[in-house]
DNA sequence: GAGTGGTCTAGACCACGAC
DNA sequence: TCGTGGTCTAGACCACTCG
């Protein structure tokens, strides 16, 4: 399948000196017309190897800028439910718990709430029937300013009408609070999640709304909470940019 | 950062008649002369477009071939810890069990086993300095034929030698079946998984041994195996792509 | 202003698949 | 054989950054 096509050649080379060290992050990569020269070529097949490297993730490029090899990300989250109900002791929502802990500044912009039809995948995770109204929470996680993760949070209307997960603010503790409150309306507690994970490129959306640089793919979770009882009482529905975050999961054997 | 450009506004186009069924999966998109006709432009920029649609991961092209979508990857792998036990209660290691109950054939190639020094990440999962010579079994998992993930399994050399682990050959069972056999000769109980997940674009070496095709992330994970002591048995390192693959992990609140 | 990358044109030849 | 996609050349103009 590989062929020996010049622009493959011209990304093979750089991409060694990348992988090698001899090209650190961060650093200009030769211009266009250096490797034309050097490659006795076209700056367009130049470009066609190095447009190769920029779908691999390995190299940036800004129209005037030298093109350079991608810096490393600044600090990846580490996304996990392990410690769920640790952070939350402290009454943060597990997103500002982890951020905080690696000194950073979360933040949370909340786009929207609203009802609407219950997609076919949220259904069937809430056991409700495709197209029930449910409650929608739809929020960019932010970290000093720089979007993180989007998340859309589905609530059972039953569940959660008249309480403050229906209202169009933010909630201090986060919705968890809420619905596992034992003053409040709800008093449900949350004893299990479930966290569906796919990897795939992302949507000209998304990389518009998280700024997801070429090269980088994403990741969808559907994590969904289950009650003491068994009841889905939340799914979450989540969009991450793979070159700022890491998965941990703990698995106990019984 | 979007642009007007012609090759974007063509593969604005084409990525629309496909996101709304207008163009189904499997068959062909407009080749690339009849769109630089209907565009009034010249077949190379036409290539752009379409080039950005492929990197997408939403069009598939071979030479000769018509261009066309995707076709939807035929089953997905779920991949999770959550069902060890159960699986190897019928004495099979848990890929072959995962696979067998999808009604699909299991394969396994054993590259190669041998001694190593950890590199880091493998160094400090095992807990021995970098460096320190560590056994690797390196495999590939195969579906129905097709490739389907690398692995190479790490094991700290004083828990393993002398054992079936280090010799080249496939172990019935699985490597945990000889790591947990009460009758064995290492006699350890796994009791914790912790498993680190990232997300990349394949190496070319990736892309050549899992076919991988363009437009297709992959997820690279770090299985590490404890025992009851809280000892590292076993590092798992795989690279499974993103379109035969999709992960479920199951977290559970104390 | 010089140099960079981004876009586009108008050709050409090749390798391969389908008919 | 003909149409397809894959590769490459040799130009051109533009938008942008940097010194």
């Amino acid at each position: 399948m590989p062929s020996n096509a010049l622009h493959r050649q011209i990304a093979d080379a750089i991409r060694a000196d990348i992988l090698s060290g001899a090209l650190r992050p961060g650093t200009p990569a030769p211009s266009e017309n250096e490797l034309a020269a050097q490659f006795s070529t076209t700056r367009n097949t130049v470009r066609k190897g190095l447009a190769l490297l920029k779908a691999e993730g390995l190299l940036v490029s800004e129209q005037g800028k030298r093109t350079s090899v991608r810096p490393r990300p600044k600090v990846r989250l580490l996304s996990t439910g392990a410690n769920h109900r640790s952070h939350r002791a402290r009454g943060l929502p597990a997103f500002n718990g982890e951020v905080l802990a690696q000194g950073r500044r979360p933040d949370q912009r909340l786009l929207e709430v609203l009802h609407v039809p219950a997609p076919q995948e949220i259904a069937e995770r809430l056991e409700v029937d495709e197209g029930t109204t449910v409650l929608v929470r739809r929020r960019l996680f932010m970290v000093d300013d720089e979007p993180m993760q989007l998340c859309d949070g589905y609530y059972p209307l039953d569940l959660v009408a008249g309480t403050a997960i229906e209202e169009k603010r933010k909630i201090r503790g986060g919705a968890h609070l809420v619905i596992e409150d034992p003053d409040g309306p709800i008093r449900r507690r949350i004893v299990r999640f479930v966290e569906d994970l796919e990897l795939r490129m992302p949507t000209p959306a998304e990389i518009n709304d998280l700024r997801v640089p070429p090269g980088v793919p994403v990741a969808r979770t559907l994590r969904t909470a289950y009650d003491s009882s068994g009841a889905a009482v939340e799914v979450l529905d989540s969009v991450l940019p793979g070159d700022r975050h890491a998965f941990r999961y703990v698995i106990d054997v019984p």
